[in-house]
DNA sequence: TTGAAAGCGCTAACAT
DNA sequence: ATGTTAGCGCTTTCAA
């Protein structure tokens, strides 16, 4: 007990931090003041401010997190929740896509002065664990989303009922009613990448899509039946087949694909685009003379390849910015829930689509 | 102002938490009995203990992390600073790593139930406020800085003067000393790759190292130099060549290799291996036949090309949750800094070595 | 424009 | 084994 005692002082020895009772010693004025004067507040004689905050520098002072926090009941901290493990991650190879986002947030949240608590799950832990301990921890005022294949409804229902502010990055499924996210418009983004490639005079479009049960896969689906509505060209449903955002889904998808005697192809993301190429490449064919591709997200790896893909850009770390954003105006009060945001996505007009004439 | 008055209690209606005190009264016991039990201490009756469980079950109560952590002058929240921009991380082609350390980090936290603070330094910030931020938020009890190209010394020294417990992931600049960190044996690595292809009868073999400035690349130039002696080969400082971990320093530096005839070559990273492969496969020549190929770090990436990469394989995620716990040893002044931990590697022997006897 | 004082929800002596 | 009490460092009325 004494041991713990003379162990705390003396790793404190060197690192005492001044609270605000001292500042305000020091300046002459009482903790109210100080307080206002952290606080930006009206109501301060600039000279008495200046005073105060000339000790703040001399002082390195910094006011104690817990204790404002305490008093506001308010952190300034948000929670990130990445209901993914590190396999699946890995296993959709598309690595880029949390780094990219994580940014995404932290940038905006920064901004606003609110720090973020990052949350992962990990393959041996069980979800409702998982989902517990979040849940539990008192120290974030609102919690960021990522959604991903596997269902978080246990997190959000909870959410829903304890009312505790929360927004969905990505589209969630369309069961949840009533919940703010920010996603991008997958429908007119396929129905955009299948009409280019029919304005490209391609015949028979054929379709790799992800994994059904996905929200995002689904949205991309309907908007490639669309396209080829719109496009005048006869709806063939031999020409989808379902893939799983993989690489090897987009290879075996191709060859099925191939099979069938398309000229183009939609494949919902760049992995699984970069694998329906090699299936292509593999049988002799040529990208974008015999077969062209249109891809989707726009990863680095889209330049990476021979030939560059074609494909629909997606605002990631400004759907991550904005959704934090979001969050933050539904936890001061400034927004109402639910708040609902598309963003509109870009064709990227590279090699392997056909529109390029080369040389 | 009472606008804000209401909104705000409306927005408590339905999220109204209990406190310990409503607890402690529905239990029918004093608060000190029930911080005791959420507390996990001994001296407390199990009967006691029974029933206020089952009260805080009820109730659904969960205590206040600000409060608690104001009492405790302790807030179970570590920092991860990630000292790199977006940029950066796409750029060197390993956009694999960052995940895998913050999953080895938040894993094994979350299992000293402490929660994780993610810092990311991003383009348009200076890292003076970057670091700034993180040192001046008191909401942390330590700090994990996952090392990178950039210099973070600012932080180091900052956080060494007012004696802030940290732990670095991977090893420091040789100009540190006394600092904490958990990081590979770089040395015995790169001797390892280098004695291995040594004993496949290689003669003139070749390195491409990272950037020089980097002590991971230098540890690794030295782990070279070391095995090609201990080899009983010349030193020949013509078959070095600086490369910067990425894709193209890799195809680069091949290039200019191929013209010193080497027979093998040993990359500091995965991604410039497969940079020189291209650059191989490019001259007409076949890896491992004319030209033996060694990695570094055993990427996805490293089993994805043909022929697959022979490589050393870092623990990444057991080197995050090593300097975790580290670090949580420290703060609660169970160990005494510094810690000093070097963990060790694995040749992994594939297709780009000639170890293998094809078919 | 400033100060006094009462919390915020919890922990940790100290008593009992 | 349990209760009492005094903080932890800040914000926020309220009064001056």
């Amino acid at each position: 007990m004494s041991r713990n005692l003379r162990t705390l002082s003396e790793k404190d020895a060197g690192t005492k931090r001044m609270n605000l009772e001292q500042v305000a010693q020091k300046a002459g004025v009482s903790r109210a003041t100080v307080s206002r004067v952290i606080n930006d507040e009206q109501y301060v004689r600039e000279e008495t401010r200046q005073k105060v905050l000339r000790v703040i520098e001399e002082e390195g002072y910094a006011p104690n997190a817990a204790a404002r926090a305490l008093a506001k009941r308010q952190t300034e901290v948000i929670g990130i929740v990445v209901p993914d493990t590190l396999e699946n991650i890995l296993v959709n190879d598309n690595p880029y896509y949390y780094p990219i986002v994580l940014q995404g947030i932290t940038n905006a949240a920064h901004s606003d002065d609110y720090a973020t608590l990052l949350w992962m799950l990990h393959s041996s832990e069980d979800e409702r664990r998982y989902y517990q301990r979040i849940l539990k921890n008192r120290l974030m005022d609102g919690l960021l989303i990522v959604a991903s294949v596997t269902t978080e409804s246990f997190l959000i229902d909870e959410l829903q009922r304890i009312k505790f502010p929360f927004v969905i990055i990505s589209q969630p499924p369309r069961s949840y009613e009533g919940i703010s996210y920010v996603g991008i418009d997958n429908v007119a983004a396929a129905q955009e990448a299948v009409h280019h490639l029919a304005q490209l005079g391609r015949k028979r479009i054929g379709t790799i899509t992800g994994k059904m049960h996905n929200r995002e896969a689904q949205d991309r689906l309907r908007g490639y039946e669309q396209g080829i509505k719109l496009s005048g060209l006869p709806y063939d449903e031999t020409l989808v087949v379902e893939g799983a955002f993989s690489r090897d889904s987009g290879y075996n998808g191709m060859k099925y694909l191939l099979d069938q005697g398309v000229d183009a192809v939609f494949a919902a993301s760049d992995v699984m685009a970069v694998g329906a190429l090699e299936a292509i490449q593999e049988a002799g064919l040529h990208v974008p003379e015999d077969i062209a591709i249109v891809g989707f997200d726009d990863l680095p790896l889209a330049t990476q390849v021979k030939p560059t893909l074609t494909t629909i850009r997606q605002p990631i770390a400004k759907k991550a910015a904005i959704a934090t954003s979001t969050l933050i105006g539904l936890i001061e009060g400034r927004m109402q829930a639910p708040v609902q945001v598309l963003l509109p996505t870009q064709l990227v007009i590279r090699n392997s689509c056909g529109a390029k004439q080369k040389g």
